[in-house]
DNA sequence: ATTAATTTTTAGTCTTATCTAAAATAATAA
DNA sequence: TTATTATTTTAGATAAGACTAAAAATTAAT
């Protein structure tokens, strides 16, 4: 099978390729890595090597199927493990990622089927980002971001954009949740922020955090 | 924090060192390993500069303190996820040990210890084997192998000695669980079995069964 | 108490995954 | 279109963990 780091280097070309056509380049896959652009080639000729990548020099890479398919396999496993830690050891959504990074990589099937089976077979991660299936196909909610909705619209708060800890742990201490029924009560054109309405309550949100939250509208 | 090496290494040494007064030598610990004695000594220095062995040339290892409640706590979560993996995800006893094995390098503390509770603090793994606490103290059962006991002894069955698949998956096949009351029905001098009743059933069990249960006696 | 056999260690090599520095290629600007 | 800048690749080095073969130390046997 697969090494440790050629998993977490397929992932991060997979997450990088999902909204573009054209490949991935080394710098992007180094930046992202917290490496450097060598190592990123020396990877990248593995990758190619085992037909999980199309390479060619100087023009980035291309996931191929079979790439695809086994990035979102581990994708599964990390998203199924995050629900996991939140809802049946009470996690909380900040805590879960770096747990899920090194549970992501154990192998057997059994093992994620009975765990996608126990936690009733959920099709979101704990930050609303959807959970593939065992075909590695998956179904993203239909989603906008708060910061574009207009005056007087309504939605369900159905995923993070930015998944820090920082973030997550602002939205816990505004008491701000997945499922919260949000409602647009105003807009500031002077700094861009929005008034909305929560849970019987009224808040004023910055421009920075509209533009991390998805909603999903009524 | 340690390699995934170091920890099987230590992991080793802390099960052959338990019943042992002296030092743990290179060759059990390369047999063990399925890997060779240079590669041992190799690893021995690494574990010495780290505090987790004494050693000295040509005598052997022997485990500190602090080595001890490392490779204890390694255990812990080893058996901890093998009630996991048997309780929460319908395995059988003979198939979690290969990925406990993978499970028990996660390094998460808060993980560990939720899965504790939400396995209601078990104080046995599903072999009979006991789980560490915290500190890495562990409680072992009064048990007796099943080829000491005498005729018209009676017990409940609280372990095995050899955890291999097959041994397991025979016992499946003979309906004998552990929490199974057994009493010794006769003793066979020709060929050293035992014929023991076990849930209304009689069966003969042969002496290299009967060397590789363990007894709670009542 | 030497010799013989076994165990353990050392020395040197290999692979994987990294890095730095330099060379090669591609992209951009004058 | 040529020169400059940025990106990417190559070459060579390093560290961890494993191996083989040979040397050293220990143990066993005559």
């Amino acid at each position: 099978m697969f090494t440790l780091s050629e998993e977490n280097y397929l992932k991060t070309i997979y997450h990088l390729g999902l909204n573009s056509e054209i490949g991935v380049s080394t710098n992007e896959i180094a930046k992202k890595m917290q490496t450097k652009a060598s190592s990123v080639t020396d990877m990248i000729k593995k990758l190619s090597d085992k037909n999980l990548v199309v390479y060619k020099k100087y023009k980035g890479v291309r996931i191929t199927d079979f790439g695809r398919n086994t990035a979102a396999n581990i994708v599964r496993k990390h998203r199924l493990w995050e629900v996991f830690l939140v809802e049946k050891l009470n996690f909380s959504w900040d805590e879960v990622h770096e747990v899920a990074e090194q549970l992501e990589h154990i192998k057997s099937p059994k093992l994620i089927n009975e765990l996608d089976a126990l936690l009733g077979f959920p099709k979101q991660d704990p930050h609303g980002d959807p959970i593939p299936d065992k075909e590695g196909n998956y179904y993203p909610l239909e989603k906008k971001l708060l910061a574009t909705l207009g005056l007087g619209e309504k939605g369900i708060c159905v995923g993070v954009n930015d998944s820090s800890s920082s973030f997550l742990q602002f939205l816990d201490k505004q008491k701000i949740a997945l499922g919260n029924e949000i409602k647009v009560l105003g807009k500031e054109p002077f700094d861009d922020s929005i008034q909305i309405q929560i849970a019987n309550r009224e808040l004023s949100i910055s421009n920075k955090i509209a533009n991390n939250l998805y909603i999903k509208i009524l």
